[in-house]
DNA sequence: ACATACCCGACACCTTGACA
DNA sequence: TGTCAAGGTGTCGGGTATGT
């Protein structure tokens, strides 16, 4: 993770014109501005009149210089700190003298950087760039001024040359599908022979090129369609993977927009056929192709705001009602508090699963857990939930900043981006404020409404920013080319896409090829290699606990004799105690006796001499 | 007063088409 | 072909209207 020094390195006042969070710039200790600084010197990247475009190839020192402020910078960062930091990256840029805008930084961040092997806790991401330079007599090393250098190149990791088989390393972060594709051996040839076939960029896709990306996505593609357990990929994750088999078991040097560009002009001249011999697009289609192709369920449901109104005010003048509160029968309420307990963040399985039981829409279960979020229930208001609690990713989460008070809505309006801190400290979390009701993995799992610095955006002043806690720099970014995997679950295929898009099938495809095949099957054999050791592990722990059984059993017996004998001990002391208390008691008695008698003496004494 | 449903904006991520 | 800007999409939190 980026520690503070080098971020106070990265906000030079040789460019006050940086439109920074304003909290991180008091965090770094920046010069104080008044109020929100002006978006600088860079007007022209969201919104209004098309801007200049600046249409440069990245070069090989910008890349270099790109990737390498990513390893510096943004290693251990969550994914928005990242965006943030995005912002610094690019000033960093500049000061470099590589003018490039926030926006190219981004997408050149989303396009390769964060397939950079520190972000995969290794080797074998699934699209690599230039291997990080550690040598600081190189250009770009040398212009990267950093305070720490030691902290670069500790930073750095080898070369990602080639992908580790699976066996060797099983949970490193690299996809199933490119462990499984360097695995084997046998795509060594078909590389050789593919290098005379495709040589490199700025060449005219092959019609081998062509077949072979067909074969891949389409293989993938039917994946996600016949087998549920494939996650789905969008066109981007899935083109950084298909890049990468591309190469791997074909030789095919093709970057990932090449893949994607050929992908849909294959897929528009196939939907532009009667009868399409090249497989149909299955990617997301825009809302146009959608229109084109007539099919109305495919179009977005998503209403207007307008309609939303409208259906709003049909529905109450109708009923009298804008709407009706269905409430949660008790058994139903009581298992959604349970299961709010255990997270307020369920997983869509979880929801699914809540809402078959409880025969409600996805909607409403949703809603519950989004209102329990907000602190809306009772049973949320004053109780700090356990959410998360259980989930070990977020348990060294910090408590909230303490003595916070006000509502949601006066801390969200009245708070200023001052309140708003990057910590200084390696535990890189935010001094934010937060209403002291809220379950604290709320603000680990979100990180919205904050100033993102010199975006342009209109995001009011003291809108809560909402920080995760560091990331995990062994852990991959974006996509989880593996997902995390402490209980040993079963490998899975690539990423899902996170949306819902509908995915177009105008086709059918009537054969997977045999490397997909492979790959498939091979996921399969990592998936029962996986439950295999469960059994092992579930038939060894059977095994301790017969044994440990069984000494318990022993232990009784043996604490039962001793109890026994106790028990007649504490008889014999009890009687002893009697006894002795018994005699103690005649001794006093012949003390007293004893006395009387010395006391009888005495007056016997006094008389005789008295009488003499 | 509390529960539920809905609205809105921010955000991350992605797609698309134009351009060099 | 690679890069860019623009815009779309889904999710979420915050806020609030409405019902019970």
């Amino acid at each position: 993770m980026a520690s503070t020094d080098e971020l106070k390195d990265l906000s030079p006042d040789a460019h006050p014109h940086v439109a920074m969070d304003a909290a991180i710039q008091t965090s770094l200790g920046a010069p104080s501005s008044t109020g929100s600084t002006p978006p600088s010197s860079t007007p022209s990247t969201s919104h209004g009149i098309n801007p200049p475009r600046n249409s440069v190839k990245w070069t090989g020192d910008e890349k270099d210089a790109f990737n390498e402020l990513c390893r510096k910078l943004l290693v251990g960062m969550t994914t928005s700190q990242i965006n943030r930091a995005l912002q610094t990256v690019t000033d960093r840029m500049k000061s470099m003298g590589y003018h490039k805008t926030l926006q190219q930084c981004r997408q050149q961040w989303y396009g390769s950087g964060r397939f950079l092997p520190e972000f995969h806790g290794g080797p074998a991401g699934p699209r690599v760039m230039s291997p990080p330079s550690n040598d600081d007599a190189s250009p770009v090393a040398s212009r990267i001024n950093t305070p720490n250098a030691a902290l670069q190149v500790e930073k750095t990791s080898p070369t990602p040359a080639a992908a580790p088989t699976p066996a060797a390393a099983p949970n490193n972060g690299a996809t199933t599908i490119s462990r499984v594709a360097a695995a084997d051996s046998q795509h060594v040839q078909q590389r050789v022979n593919a290098e005379a076939l495709a040589p490199g960029h700025n060449k005219t896709w092959s019609s081998y090129e062509r077949e072979k990306l067909s074969e891949l996505v389409n293989a993938y593609r039917s994946e996600e369609l016949n087998n549920g357990t494939v996650q789905k990929l969008g066109n981007q994750a899935l083109m950084e993977i298909i890049s990468g088999q591309l190469k791997d078991r074909h030789g095919i040097d093709r970057t990932p927009a090449g893949c994607s560009k050929i992908w849909r002009k294959l897929a528009q001249e196939a939907m532009g056929s009667s009868a399409p011999a090249i497989p149909p697009m299955l990617s997301p289609l825009s809302k146009d192709t959608k229109a084109k192709l007539g099919d109305a369920a495919l179009l977005t449901n998503t209403k207007t705001n307008a309609q939303n109104k409208k259906a709003l005010q049909a529905r109450k003048s109708a009923t009298g009602k804008s709407y009706q509160i269905i409430r949660w029968s008790p058994e139903h309420k009581q298992l959604l508090i349970e299961e709010a307990k255990k997270t307020l963040y369920p997983s869509e399985e979880t929801i699914n699963r809540l809402a078959d039981e409880l025969q409600a829409t996805v909607k409403r279960i949703k809603e519950f857990f989004s209102n329990a979020r907000s602190g809306n229930y009772s049973f949320t208001k004053n109780v700090e939930l356990g959410d998360g609690a259980d989930d070990a990713e977020y348990a060294d989460m910090p408590s909230n900043s303490p003595g916070t008070k006000g509502s949601r809505k006066s801390l969200k309006r009245g708070r200023t981006d001052d309140s708003i801190n990057l910590d200084t400290d390696d535990d890189d979390y935010p001094l934010v404020l937060r209403p002291p009701k809220k379950p604290r993995t709320d603000a680990a799992r979100t990180m919205r409404n904050a100033p993102t610095s010199a975006t342009g955006d209109d995001t009011p002043a003291g809108k809560i920013k909402m920080i995760l806690p560091p990331r995990d720099p062994a852990l991959p970014l974006i996509p989880p080319s593996q997902p995390r995997n402490p209980l040993g679950e079963a490998p899975s295929l690539p990423r899902k896409s996170p949306t819902k898009k509908v995915r177009q099938s105008t086709g059918s495809f009537t054969s997977i090829d045999s490397q997909s095949l492979d790959r498939v099957e091979r996921w399969k054999a990592d998936t029962l290699l996986m439950i295999k050791d469960c059994d092992e592990t579930i038939a060894s722990r059977k095994n301790i606990k017969a044994q440990t059984l069984a000494e318990i059993s022993t232990d009784d017996a043996a604490a039962a004799t001793l109890q026994t004998k106790i028990t007649a001990l504490q008889q014999q002391l009890l009687a002893l105690t009697n006894s002795i208390n018994a005699k103690k008691s005649t001794v006093g008695d012949l003390d007293a006796q004893i006395n009387k008698a010395e006391l009888r003496k005495k007056h016997h004494q006094l008389a005789l001499e008295y009488e003499d």
